[in-house]
DNA sequence: GTCTATATTCTGATAGAC
DNA sequence: GTCTATCAGAATATAGAC
């Protein structure tokens, strides 16, 4: 541990416990990992799990929950611009960059059934709208037809489990936003910015 | 069941079966779904499934094992075609055409775990290529570059996706064909030719 | 072809010692 | 904060009756 910005010990664990889990989810998703192999993989008891989350469902909200809080500011962002495209381009650069920041979780949020129940849990007490919605609102406007449906779709779905697959751990950061961004704006329709 | 067409009852029993099983992975992905969820939907018990299925892998070998014959003989079609955009052509509409007759697989083939496992499987013995990188070769040809592959993972993975998902399913298959391939279309940067 | 019954292993989860 | 010990229930899977 760096001395000075060390945390208690429980966040510490809590942070290797996560990232942990995260990385099993990825792998066998959230139904396929259990709380054994989450505990044998950082050494300890899986009474030592229990310690710090009282349900497997707790981590599946835990580990989702960075991500998500990410995601709600930057639709709230995004929907401030004043024009379409303005909307747009900063919802893409903005998502883009999340998963890529989050790759492990990306292929993950559009697909995993475990992952889609939490982030059902985290949007239902609040009664929000989920983020392909809000999304596809804010893309196409209110009453979207089916086309911008499918495309919009396409793209959330594509985008995150493209960000997240084996193949693309290779690549750098810088990369793979680059390609997935020109990804999104061909989905959108919009041209190309730069290059 | 209808006279003359029917085959032997067990058959049908195993027809019924993946049927069921198809529609339970597609709604808790493959290690969500146990033998008892799937005997229970059948009205059945736990050892008649075991009649037809010695493991739970070979239920999912028997699941995706249509689809994959399919793929397998797309892309051999495909890559008969002589100019690179008849191949693009061919392979796209071949593809859609396969992810909406099979849409509740479509969302699991490139993201369910349990599924890549049985794909894998299936793949092992003949020492064949995977499906997204005999498409790619398609696509791209031989050494395709980082953009060709970012593009065709978004590609393929978020046609499946989009497929698969609860929202398309009001859709009739004409209409959700017609605009995976217009997605398909933006993102190999090639123009739409009807509409 | 489907059943009951059972074996075995593993699951998520709890209680309480250290 | 992590452990041992233990739980009830569910998992995959098998044996053998009908």
């Amino acid at each position: 541990m760096t001395a000075g910005t060390v945390g208690t010990a429980v966040e510490n664990t809590r942070t290797r416990l996560l990232a942990t889990a995260l990385r099993l989810f990825s792998e066998h998703g959230v139904e396929g990992t259990s709380l054994q192999m989450i505990a044998a993989e950082l050494g300890v008891t899986k009474a030592a799990v229990y310690y710090h989350f009282k349900t497997k469902d707790e981590i599946a909200d835990a580990v989702v929950a960075p991500a998500l809080r990410e995601l709600d500011q930057l639709v709230d962002e995004a929907s401030t611009r004043r024009t379409r495209g303005a909307r747009i381009d900063h919802a893409l650069a903005g998502f883009v960059d999340l998963l890529v920041r989050h790759r492990t979780l990306a292929a993950l949020l559009p697909s995993d059934p475990g992952i889609l129940r939490a982030i059902d849990r985290s949007l239902r007490p609040s009664g929000r709208e989920p983020f392909t919605t809000r999304l596809l609102a804010l893309i196409s406007g209110p009453d979207p037809d089916i086309r911008e449906r499918v495309l919009t779709h396409v793209l959330l779905a594509g985008l995150g489990l493209a960000a997240g697959a084996p193949d693309m751990a290779e690549l750098d950061d810088e990369t793979l936003r680059e390609h997935l961004i020109e990804a999104g704006r061909r989905l959108l329709g919009r041209p190309r910015r730069r290059q």
